[in-house]
DNA sequence: CTTAAACTTCTACATGATGTAGAAAGTGTT
DNA sequence: AACACTTTCTACATCATGTAGAAGTTTAAG
């Protein structure tokens, strides 16, 4: 239940990036812009499709919409931090080795981040 | 390239369980066993169907055979431990906001895991 | 209030991943 | 050579996702 296709993603990006609620529409345009390097240059997405995605979101939790506002406006339940720690938890688990692959987590962060985890983790 | 399906999860936690390589005939005997309290009595596996799942696994990378032993025997390549560690990477992601999603994360795990981090992560 | 424009929901299809396994091909043994 | 066992091919069902037209609903004009 934790994976996101390339679109969904995209869009859960860009509702990230926007602490306001957007239309389907404003995504759609904000969509055809991220043509990055690679992309040679296709149509738009139909409006369609992006409301397609965003109903799908919803159902998975990650989305909720205005229903009020005529055009419905749409926000991300919960900020891309708390997404991505909570799906770190997850891939954590709850198996009984949990400290087991902490260890080996903690054994590839980068030296700075190691030193905003002391902190964070306070002193012993 | 992360999520693993539900068979191809059971073969590899069954892999990961034993150190040695096993061949598929013991994996699908393994599996059978496996029936937890809801699954009510299902005939087991077909061994080409554990065959084509540990091909998969190959493919991706998780797993390696020993081609010698006629029976050919397969093993995890990675750890459990390290495999989760990588996976937990994968999510956290490159993005500029790492650190931020580490500070969640660190709220969640529990009282103990965080002595425990502390202790690894070594005195500041 | 009647319509057309805008918006939302339904329905649909293509593609790729996964579960599942029979058919076909390969190999070692008498 | 013929058989038993193993591996590889081929195949299909199902589900998630990308994609969008068709159909239904709501709003804004006129």
């Amino acid at each position: 239940m934790a994976t996101l296709g390339d679109l969904e993603r995209a869009v859960m990006d860009l509702l990230w990036k926007h602490q306001e609620a957007i239309t389907a529409n404003t995504l759609r345009d904000l969509l055809s812009q991220r043509t990055s390097e690679d992309n040679v240059e296709s149509r738009p997405l139909a409006v369609t499709t992006v409301l397609t995605v965003l109903s799908r979101l919803e159902k998975k939790g990650l989305v909720e919409r205005e229903r009020a506002s005529r055009p419905h406006r749409y926000r991300a339940v919960t900020s891309r931090e708390e997404h991505t720690a909570e799906l770190m938890l997850e891939v954590l688990g709850s198996a009984p080795d949990r400290e087991a692959v902490l260890a080996r987590f903690i054994g590839t962060v980068s030296a700075g981040e190691a030193q905003t985890l002391r902190e964070l983790l306070g002193r012993s």
